[in-house]
DNA sequence: GCCTGAGTTCGATGAATGTCAAACTTCGAT
DNA sequence: ATCGAAGTTTGACATTCATCGAACTCAGGC
């Protein structure tokens, strides 16, 4: 087993406020939506991101904690996945209304 | 005219960044929530507010210049109205979706 | 063995933001 | 005219949070 990750949350213990806590920012906002559109696991390094990469980091952990994301090895790369069908039946149509609203202003 | 309501932003004007921020704090989502439930204007006064009357001024600002809440005098009480058609529209399905699970989770 | 690439950890810092108390304004009723 | 109820304004304060650089870890290839 990789234990360099971090245990994932079920999401029966996630809240709401942790998820819009995590989506209220829009670098994390804009993993998100990048993931959606995407459907396919992308590793962090693959964003295109504003910000370094100790940032970068707190984003995904905000991200794998609240839920929203999960991440797994692939030799060194740390891949990320949207754990989207999960999300879809803990909080119905949350996910998919931002991922709308974010896109339509970007 | 009453001038002692500022002015309303239009929908379009709003950005989600904007919606996400008034929404993510419990406060703001809970008469947000209450507003939604009740479908009938509330005063100020009317909501079961856990913080100080000045905390509950500030809320409801950051709410009106979000666009998701109308308010309009009557007599001393300050009324707040859901502007739930016109945020459908804007941001379609983010109200419902936020709504339903907080209503879930309280 | 050694280097490189990918990502983490660890403080530190600066900017927002939720909170309150106190003084103030304003309308309506007595 | 006065009083009270409703809400605002104005600082002030504490906490949280995004951000960074520098040092570190760790796997894989030369």
């Amino acid at each position: 087993m990789d234990d360099r990750i971090p245990p994932h949350p079920s999401l029966q213990d996630v809240t709401l406020q942790q998820v819009l806590e995590a989506l209220v920012d829009p670098v994390r906002r804009g993993i998100v939506t990048r993931l959606w559109d995407s459907d396919t696991d992308i590793k962090c390094g693959g964003f295109d991101l504003t910000v370094s990469k100790s940032t970068a980091t707190h984003h995904f952990n905000v991200l794998r904690e609240a839920g929203l994301i999960r991440q797994n090895y692939v030799g060194t790369a740390r891949m990320n996945t949207l754990r989207r069908d999960e999300l879809e039946e803990a909080f119905p149509g949350l996910l998919e209304a931002i991922v709308t609203a974010d896109r339509r202003e970007t």
